[in-house]
RNA sequence: GCCCUCGUAGCUCAGUCGGAUAGAGCGACCGCCUCCUAAGCGGUAGGCCAUGGGUUCAAUUCCCGUCGAGGGCACCA
């Protein structure tokens, strides 16, 4: 006893049972590679303790010795490890490890005590990480597509931030180019009640700027063609990119940059940016053109910085970019592209590698597309924008919590499909209120312990007095929030957040069902009510934390 | 042709940095409120994890092939 700090959570835990497998093999007279990270798995059953390990499948090959014998030596020691009640071995050589429910206990107390920051780690410390998404051109609402990046690139950055990194998330501007000209056209075109150009913007919401124009300057139409054709494109672009960004404030996604395109050329970055890539020595000419060669670095073929014609492409504003973001101190950029721009993740990451930087400096998240349905019919139309659908439309029939959280809650890569009269349902069927309840309903026995005049936090907390079956799950649940944070940072994958609060909240609700918690009518209160009201503040504190990082609102009443 | 993502219950989807009987919600069926939010809980039914090989003590997970779905292969923006 004492050798070993008593474990409080899974961490911990896995740091001593690392040191009770040292302790063997010194003892047992072996060469063996330990993992740094023992990882504790939480087995499915209940019956299989609270955590289990592997390792004495993982050591048998090296060790030369079944993995029974070895979890043979290994159990008596894990337990030894104070506060664990029992260390048993199954199947092929798992083992099994027990909690004593004091100990376990602890966890509800120590969530309590961290409130806020509990979930919070330091996996990421260090990190300077750039958060790109949505980056859309500033010539009409954000779409559907949109709409994903915003909820997902901003729980990304939350999450990142919990997990210790240093994190700046960014829009980039498209302000340059064709689109513009056209954009701009379609504008003053409508301004004179002229058929905006086949090749133009189509939707409802030109005419609407082009009056908001002139009524903000009625003398704009009088101006000579050209100067009006740059007026009308000006104002429209500011009011556009203005547009944008209320909307996305809204939808609670900020921010900490906006980089314009045009701004980029004018400060003369892409000349700095193209300098230093030449010094870097990747950039040639060929057939009266300035070329990167990605092929050094994995991309198909190599591309083109400046045209024949003198004119800059895309790809150098794009390669440019990414020195800016370098000189910023950035040390991992990551985008966030649609499924149609995938063809773009070699060639970014073959930048950074021509940058002299690593290729995974670059991380480029590929996303597929979204899809909506009402009742089970696609949905399509926009009054205001044609044929897509906008971020503030959808956002309006919805509301923002359900619209981040059902972006969120899947994968990436997997497309997705919403139904709008799902996801507006207040019901288990959507999954959003189910969590949002739960919190929803912890407030409420929270609120009717004041009531009663218990003063809980005040009183003596006995963590072992938490020995239900349903509390043990809870507890154990509970004590992953820290983990499942620092997987979703490191793997990029804020939907794990989400699976775990409908996991949690699930598990609340069955506590909920079988616990008791406040005493009815004249009842005393007793010490394992206390606990209880220890427990429900601790889950309520993790579901809020955990909605926070989805940027999702966590109701006290519903 | 080459490349990317995907194929899990009737439907919508999780899970997979290899682990012990493959999960949830919906839909179907059966139960639970004189009691803290029933927007909840319990139970039943439903699967050759597309398919054929390989690696491994262990594969839905990793590797290769096949079939099927979607997307991409500009001196466009």
């Amino acid at each position: 006893m004492g050798r070993y700090a008593p474990p409080v959570t899974p961490e911990d835990l896995a740091v001593s049972v690392r040191a009770a497998v040292l302790e063997w093999v010194s003892q047992a007279d072996l060469i063996l590679e330990i993992p740094a990270e023992l990882r504790l798995e939480r087995p499915k059953s209940r019956d299989h303790g609270d955590y289990a390990t592997n390792i004495a499948l993982a050591l048998a090959k090296a060790a030369q010795l079944s993995p029974r014998v070895i979890a043979e030596s290994l159990a008596p020691k894990i337990a030894e490890i104070p506060g664990v009640s029992a260390a048993e071995i199954a199947g092929p050589g798992f083992i099994n490890i027990r909690l004593d429910s004091a100990t376990l206990g602890q966890t509800a107390q120590i969530i309590v005590e961290t409130g806020a920051a509990y979930g919070t780690g330091t996996a990421l410390a260090g990190q300077q990480i750039n958060v790109e998404f949505i980056s859309a051109n500033p010539t009409g609402p954000l779409h559907l597509g949109h709409t994903r990046w915003a909820a997902v690139g901003d729980a990304i950055a939350r999450v990142l931030v919990a997990a210790g990194a240093n994190v700046s998330t960014e829009f980039y501007i498209n302000d340059r180019g064709v689109q513009m000209d056209k954009f701009g056209a379609s504008v003053m075109a409508s301004a004179h009640d002229q058929v905006i150009p086949e090749d133009g913007y189509q939707g409802a919401y030109i005419h609407d700027l082009a009056a908001a124009i002139v009524i903000a300057r009625p003398s704009i139409k009088e101006l000579p063609i050209e100067e009006q054709f740059i007026s009308f494109r000006e104002a429209a672009y500011a009011l556009q990119l203005k547009q944008q960004q209320q909307v996305l404030e809204q939808f609670r996604t900020h921010f900490d940059f906006w980089t314009s395109e045009r701004a980029l050329h004018e400060s003369n970055s892409v000349e700095h940016g193209l300098d230093r890539l030449r010094a870097q020595g990747h950039v040639y000419e060929l057939d009266g053109a300035v070329w990167l060669r990605t092929t050094d670095f994995g991309d198909d073929k190599d591309r083109v910085l400046i045209k024949a014609d003198g004119e800059c492409t895309y790809f150098a504003s794009d390669t440019a970019y990414y020195v800016d973001k370098r000189e910023r101190n950035f040390d991992i950029c990551i985008y966030l592209l649609g499924a149609d721009h995938h063809g773009y993740v070699n060639r970014l990451r073959a930048v950074a590698a021509c940058n002299g930087d690593q290729l995974d400096q670059v991380e480029v998240l590929i996303g597929q597309l979204v899809k909506i349905t009402r009742g089970g019919e696609e949905v399509k139309l926009s009054k205001r924008a044609g044929n897509i659908v906008t971020l503030d439309e959808f956002v309006d029939e919805v509301g923002v919590d359900a619209a981040r959280y059902s972006l969120i809650r899947y994968p990436v890569d997997s497309p997705l499909t919403l139904d709008l009269e799902v996801i507006t349902l207040r019901s288990n069927d959507n999954p959003v209120f189910y969590v949002q309840y739960a919190h929803a309903r912890i407030a409420s026995v929270l609120r009717n312990a004041a009531e009663l005049g218990i003063a809980w936090q005040s009183l003596d907390f006995d963590g072992g007095l938490l020995s239900h079956e349903r509390e043990n799950e809870l507890l154990g649940a509970l004590a992953e929030f820290p983990r499942v944070v620092a997987g979703a940072a490191e793997l990029r994958e804020p939907h794990r957040v989400a699976r775990y609060l409908e996991d949690l909240a699930s598990i609340y609700h069955r506590f909920y069902d079988s616990c008791r918690v406040l005493p009815r009518g004249d009842e005393e209160l007793t010490p394992e009510q206390v606990a209880r009201l220890w427990l429900c503040a601790a889950t309520r504190q993790t579901i809020f934390n955990g909605l926070q990082l989805l940027g999702v609102s966590a109701p006290d009443r519903m």
